[in-house]
DNA sequence: CACCTCCGGTACGCTATGCGTACAGTCTGA
DNA sequence: TCAGACTGTACGCATAGCGTACCGGAGGTG
C-alpha cells in the first residue's frame, strides 16, 4: 500500500498498541476483546496480539474475558514529568500561589490546539470541570492557551484558528481579527484574563513561564468562579501576584529577567514542550 | 529466535516502541538518535523509525537532533482515569480530607510489588518526595502498600516479599514474618499506620477503599511528618477519619457497608485495578 | 433438546512489514 | 586536513505480524 500518510519509516504494529490502549474510556472501561475489535477496526486476531502483549509490559489485565488498565498507565506520564525539571521546581510555587490565593492553581502547555495540565494544586472543585494532570482543554479559551499563543510561533496561531473557534459559552471569542488582538493585548500587558469563555462563571488569570532563552513554555494559572471575584479584582490583586509567581518559576529555571517581560518574543524552534 | 519469553502472540515493535518512550529519563531528558539506540540497545534506523512513529501520533519531538516528550504522553494516563469512575467520584473526598486535616490526603492502587498513586490533594511539601499522580513506591515499606496487601490475594503479599524487603530507613519491617503479622493487623484494625519505614520522619495512615463486591479496590491516605503529629495522635484522631472518609468513597462507588469492615476477606479475582 | 449466535482461542500460510547492514553526507574538534 | 561521531537513506532479506479459517464453548431462544 502507497496510500498511507508516512508510509516508509512508519511502524504500523505501534500505532495499532497506541489504538487498542486508548480505546479503553468512560464508555469503555472493561471492554471484551470483540469490543475492543469492533471500535479499533483491527481483526480479533491483531487485538488479542496487541493486548497480550501489552500484558505482559503490565499495562493492561484480561480478567473473565474483559481487560482493564492498570495503574502502570499512570506512570507513563512519570517519565514526562521526569524529563522536564521545571515541573517539580515549579510545585512548590504552584503550592504557595494556591495558598496566597485561596484558589486553585495550575501549569499547562501546549499541545497541537490543546492546552495540557502537567502541574496543578487544586483548593476547591471549579465548577464542573474534572481537571486533573494530563487533562487537555482547548486553548483559544483558555488564559493559560492564549498566554502560550501569545508567545507562540504565528504556525501555531493559525493552526489553532483553522482548527476553529467554536462557541463554548456565549463569551467566546470566536472571531480571528478578535481573537489576535486579544493575543497582541496579552503580549502587551503580560498576562491574560479569561472569563467564563470556556464554561458559564469560569475565570481565571494566567502568565507566562520561560525557560533559559527566554521561550515562553508553560502557562501558569489561576481560577476562580464569578461568584468568588470579579475580573477587576483578578486585574488588580491576583494578576499580579501570578506574573509574580510566573517569573519566580522562570527564574529558578534559570531564566535571567532581561528588564521586564520583553525578552524573547518568540524563539525559532517551537518551544521545550 | 526461539529464546523469547512469549514467542509467540508477542509483537515486537509494540514492545520496542514502548522501550524508546520509557528511555526518555531525568537522567535523559533531551537524548539524541544515537543516545536512545544505545541506551535501548536497539540499532538506530529502529529507534529511529520507533521515534517517526511516535512522532507522528505526537508523543514526541524532534529537535535539532535531539527528542523530547511531548505533553501529549501525560494525556495517556487520563485514559486509565477516566476508565475508573472511582478516581473521578474520590477527589472530592480527597479534598474534604485534606480540609479537615491540613494534611495531604493520596489515594492509591496496588501494580505488582509498587504503589501507584492514582489520585492526590497536596498541602504541603512532604519531605523530600515528589509525589504526583503516577508516582510508584515500594507497597511494602507504605501504609496504602500494607492496605492493599493485607487484602490481597495471598499470592501477591509472597511476590512482595519474595522481591525482597529492603531497609530503606532503620524503622523498615525487614522480617517475613513480621511483615505478615503487621498485614494481619491491618486486617484485624481496619487501618494502617507506617512510621518513617518508607522515610525517616514520614507517617501516614490508610483505610482501604471497596468497590460493589467488597474486593479492596485502593487505597486512602493522610499523610504528615513527625514533627507535626505522634502516632498516638494519627491513632486516635486521624485514623478514624481516614477509614470514616474511605467508606464514604466505597458507599459512592456502590458498596453497601455490610456491619463493620469484615464484608470479603478478599475474592478471587485480583482486584478492579 | 436442538438450534443459532456470538464469543475467545488457535492454526497456518502468505506477504507486507520491519529489520539490520552498508553507504552517503554533515558537523565538530583535534 | 583528517578523524570521529553523528543523522539520514537505500536496499534486500527474513520474519514478524497479518487475516482467513476453523474449533469449541457459552448463552439465548424456539
Amino acid at each position: 500500500m502507497t496510500k498511507d500518510e508516512n508510509s516508509r519509516d512508519h511502524i504500523q504494529s505501534l500505532e495499532r498498541g497506541f489504538q487498542v490502549l486508548l480505546a479503553f474510556d468512560a464508555d469503555r472501561p472493561n471492554p471484551s476483546l470483540a469490543e475492543l475489535a469492533s471500535a479499533t477496526g483491527l481483526s480479533r486476531p491483531a487485538v488479542r496480539r496487541i493486548l497480550i502483549t501489552l500484558q505482559s509490559l503490565g499495562y493492561v489485565k484480561g480478567e473473565g474475558g474483559h481487560w482493564s488498565l492498570t495503574p502502570r498507565v499512570l506512570s507513563i506520564g512519570q517519565h514526562y514529568s521526569a524529563s522536564h525539571a521545571m515541573i517539580e521546581l515549579s510545585q512548590p510555587h504552584l503550592m504557595r500561589l494556591a495558598e496566597q490565593t485561596s484558589e486553585s492553581a495550575s501549569l499547562a502547555a501546549l499541545d497541537g490546539t490543546d492546552v495540557v495540565y502537567i502541574g496543578r494544586v487544586p483548593v476547591r472543585r471549579i465548577m464542573s470541570i474534572n481537571i486533573a494532570i494530563g487533562s487537555r482543554v482547548p486553548a483559544y479559551a483558555t488564559s493559560m492557551g492564549r498566554v502560550l499563543l501569545a508567545w507562540a510561533p504565528p504556525k501555531h496561531v493559525d493552526e489553532v484558528i483553522d482548527a476553529g473557534l467554536r462557541p463554548l459559552t456565549r463569551n467566546t471569542v470566536t472571531d480571528p481579527d478578535e481573537f489576535r488582538r486579544e493575543l497582541r493585548t496579552v503580549r502587551a500587558e503580560g498576562y491574560s484574563i479569561v472569563a467564563g469563555e470556556l464554561e458559564e462563571g469560569l475565570l481565571s488569570v494566567s502568565a507566562p513561564v520561560r525557560d533559559q532563552s527566554g521561550t515562553v513554555i508553560a502557562a501558569l494559572a489561576s481560577s476562580t468562579s464569578s461568584g468568588r471575584a470579579t475580573v477587576e479584582e483578578l486585574r488588580s490583586e491576583i494578576a499580579p501576584l501570578v506574573v509574580r509567581t510566573a517569573d519566580a518559576i522562570s527564574a529558578d529555571y534559570g531564566h535571567r529577567a532581561s528588564g521586564k517581560a520583553t525578552s524573547t518574543v518568540h524563539r525559532e524552534h517551537e518551544g521545550f514542550f
